[in-house]
DNA sequence: TTCATATGTAACCCAGACTTACATATCGAA
DNA sequence: TTCGATATGTAAGTCTGGGTTACATATGAA
């Protein structure tokens, strides 16, 4: 190909719209231009080509012998480009946005919030994929996933979505009269963890604590940590943000708090994101500002 | 045709480039670009399109399936334009340059200097057409025409080749000893006169005189009036660019000078010109000016 | 003539395409 | 495993081509 002889693209571009709609004012519609950016085109392409492509004598100009069969030419040139360039997008625009989250943001976060998300994107299917565990970002596979953590994952790129402590809770039932809970006695309460996850062990560990023997470990499904929670069935740890109004009204007590910068964010491959994507993410950080 | 959906053409065309070469620095080599450039409209094509047309994994990059299918299009897409484009290019360029100009012009000025032109651009023909009257500039006939006056003619594009006024010349020997000569004086001698041309007549006519009848109108082919001005067979009128040499050395006498601004003059169509014909034109007036 | 329609032109503005310079990543060879 | 060679990425600033607006001009129809 010898791109260094071509026209600018631009004008080429330009002609073409004009061939096809006969006029300039709706050749720069079709292009979401002005007519005098279109004329000026035209000029360019003709200077440049030294060509008369255009027959300006009266009052509407139409195209010469010349600019008839580069018209074609072009007609089929760009046709070919756009063909295969809407065949790609639109390919993917009929898949589903696969989200990947822990069970906990989906029910306590992202469920609420879905029917506005219909409501605006009816176009736009989602998959939530509930799991515990990082998965592969892949194209074709899950588009985003939603994880708990300080960020600055290496191969991906990540931005915060909501920031939130961890924090160690239970209900007041539980906890009876005693204040100035150790990691130590924590240990001797039963503990709620979701299926498949060691948070609640880590903790304890990193505090030179462990779940003691009588306790008991009471591993449910994560939908049904902070139900439990709330039942006074155990001591858990968990994203302060989900707990944060019963925190407030008393009905959970506050024990420990990580002071750290983590938070949830969104994680994405590096590659490029399919348009249903980005407008995901983009309603994601709109809910999550106008917390 | 959808053109709003359409990434930059720009994005597109890197791409094709990068496709064909397989390598962002050839690419860049073959639209005259830096390599970064072509890097980051790679970029802008996959963000466009929200699809991973590239697998950067690996020190060179590949195309992916979509790439590949995206490239083959854009082969296609573009070849069919660069094919018709050089088509129309090349179809004009076999063309001699047609250059409507007067004898006179022709004799003293052009044909001179012709060689050298010869010499800098063998692969472009000249068809010089030597004729007293304006013709018709159109694409496929006169590529330009050459023309005295003072410029600003309507309908065409015009330019100042060579400044130069009407003089009223003779050779001494036809005016003996005699000097202060009146218009009607002048009218009383014979006049040579290019065939087909009435400027000698107009402007006696202008000055109230009139060729007498035993003067006589010698009408001679263009060619011919300035070897019959120096052999002394009669007054004429003419560019004094022309005679400057016989002025200066005392062969010309100058009657009269028209102390206007006028001048030679490049006309050409209000159409794009050929490439062949700019560089004509750029040629004459480099010439014109280191006179 | 006058109005309506279509295109041209001048002059200024701005986004996006480009450059330069430096950084980073991978592969192969010593 | 280090080093050089090769290939691509990135930051930051520049510049111009493509665009806008506003006005001018030309043609055809009534």
């Amino acid at each position: 190909m010898n791109w260094k002889s071509l026209p600018p693209l631009t004008s080429l571009r330009a002609f073409s719209a004009f061939a096809e709609k006969k006029n300039v004012v709706q050749a720069g519609a079709a292009l979401n231009v002005s007519h005098a950016a279109i004329s000026q085109q035209l000029r360019v392409l003709e200077e440049h080509m030294g060509v008369a492509l255009l027959d300006r004598s009266g009052k509407t100009m139409s195209l010469t012998a010349e600019g008839e069969h580069l018209a074609r030419a072009l007609h089929l040139g760009f046709g070919a480009i756009g063909a295969a360039v809407e065949e790609l997008v639109r390919s993917g625009s009929d898949r589903p946005v696969h989200v990947s989250l822990t069970s906990s943001f989906a029910a306590s976060w992202l469920m609420p919030r879905l029917p506005a998300f219909r409501a605006v994107h009816p176009e736009i299917g989602l998959i939530l994929d509930p799991s515990p565990e990082l998965v592969e970002l892949r194209p074709g596979g899950v588009d985003i996933a939603i994880r708990y953590g300080e960020g600055g994952w290496s191969g991906v790129d990540s931005q915060m979505l909501l920031r939130s402590p961890m924090v160690i809770v239970a209900a007041p039932e539980l906890l009876e009269d005693k204040s100035d809970w150790t990691p130590a006695d924590l240990a001797e309460l039963p503990w709620l963890q979701e299926v498949g996850t060691t948070e609640a062990s880590m903790w304890l560990a990193g505090r030179g604590a462990e779940i003691g023997p009588g306790a008991g470990r009471i591993e449910v499904p994560g939908n049904l940590v902070l139900d439990g929670l709330r039942a006074g069935q155990g001591v858990t740890i968990t994203v302060r943000h989900f707990v944060e109004q019963d925190i407030l009204n008393g009905r959970i007590v506050e024990l420990y708090s990580e002071p750290d910068a983590a938070g949830y964010h969104i994680v994405t491959a590096r590659s490029p994101m399919r348009a249903e994507v980005k407008t995901f993410v983009g309603w994601l950080k709109r809910q999550a500002r106008q917390v």
